[in-house]
DNA sequence: ATATTTGATTTTTTCGAAAATTTACGTAGG
DNA sequence: CCTACGTAAATTTTCGAAAAAATCAAATAT
């Protein structure tokens, strides 16, 4: 079988959804793109009612857009949608981490650590390029989540969560063409010890500059692609970096 | 046709998503109710397919949960679940009503004295029992929509009404029972005039006050029907008084 | 030249039958 | 009496053909 594991458990519909919010997230399927039917069918081998089901799923994500009955696109990316995003992220993630710290228990702290371990040794594994790989995005992902696992809000938990992964495709965009290499590994001690240490005033303060840093970094790096009219298939970016 | 006219220019899946969705709101469809699919295709008339399509979304608002191969239920209600709500909520009307303080122009002004003006002439034609009626919350809805709506924030505005649905099923859950006649249009108004006077300390202090006594009340009143084991559908509560 | 109609073509949306999966039930064995 | 197992029934999930709607292009009218 050349399929790709399935996950147990899962309905289909739910498998093409992860794999088709990834392939969103990786640019794979660019920004702006129309989302035809015939040729999604064919690269996830589903039904056409289970593509309508996951793409459904992804407008409510705001991942895709959905026009009438004129189907769907991928999500435009734009600086002003970048820049309320930030926004949205630095006070949600700000508010989680403060009652992180009021609450968190030895556990969380552990979990902390371990996450921010995993997610060192791989950088250093992975050298100069890690930020290209797929699975340094689900390590860096679960640090963050991590952080502000105490905040014992389903609702906050949830909510940042999918405000990271539209992120997530902006930092994918701009990772292409980065020149300087950007010190985070030193970023993500800082905040974690400041964390642990209960630095409240710290902690909230390095954070909210590490979201509000790496969105700049994006605009500096790969604003020029955003907000131009037509998407242009083909030619607009280097596309296979990071396959 | 004894059909409701549909939207034009909507799927037949929106329309039966939103169908569904005020359903849910207004309890027809009970918390923790297991959803069936062939009492609910007959119920809304479409497809298996277009059925799961709407299912599908409503479980990305966490109206509905999806279990696994096992189908859907209406999502529950629990005390906690209604404080992590409230809590949530608070934090985001909050910043957006700072914002739209600090942003809002004139056509602002003009928008929540029309709206408010909306809501106070109806709650006063339809009397006692105004906040029974389907319309209303429609009317309220747009209300508090509108003094937030300067903050230029779409993702806020887009996160902020799925809070203020989930919070309306609650709100709809104990207005069956209530005894007391609260004084809604009073807070309002109030609300209205530290609004407009831009006194962001008074309004924001209000705002929350009116979202965290809504959110008590409702407790108060119904409290006793949450997190109570099996759905036992039939004899819960009241159901028909809103019909 | 520009706008409008018409009809063919493409693309999306909906449908219900068929496949897969879970649940319910009855029977046998401990 | 309870548990384990297997079969039947109920329910969910998936599929692709058919219907509906939008798009495109040529022809005609303004």
């Amino acid at each position: 079988m050349a399929e790709k594991q399935k996950q147990v458990g899962e309905t289909r519909a739910a498998d093409v959804l992860h794999r088709m919010r990834l392939d969103i997230i990786n640019c794979e399927l660019k920004p702006g793109e129309k989302l035809r039917f015939e040729p999604l069918r064919a690269r996830y081998n589903v039904s056409f009612s289970t593509l309508r089901e996951a793409l459904s799923r992804l407008a409510a994500e705001s991942l895709v857009v959905a026009e009438g009955q004129r189907g769907f696109i991928v999500a435009p990316v734009s600086i002003a949608d970048l820049n309320d995003l930030t926004d949205t992220r630095v006070l949600i993630e700000i508010e989680m981490l403060r009652r992180s710290m009021q609450q968190g228990d030895d556990d969380w702290e552990a979990d902390i650590l371990a996450a921010f371990h995993r997610m060192d040794k791989m950088q250093k594994r992975l050298g100069r390029e890690y930020y290209l790989s797929e699975e340094w995005g689900a390590v860096h992902s679960a640090f963050h989540a991590a952080l502000v696992a105490a905040c014992l809000s389903p609702t906050l938990i949830e909510m940042r969560h999918k405000l990271f992964e539209r992120a997530h495709r902006y930092r994918r965009m701009s990772s292409q063409f980065r020149k300087k290499w950007r010190k985070k590994d030193v970023e993500h001690k800082m905040i974690v010890d400041a964390t642990l240490a209960r630095d409240e005033k710290l902690a909230l303060q390095l954070i909210e500059r590490h979201i509000r840093e790496t969105s700049e970094n994006v605009i500096a790096n790969a604003g020029h692609l955003f907000d131009q009219g037509a998407p242009d298939p083909g030619a607009s970016m280097g596309q296979e970096a990071a396959e």
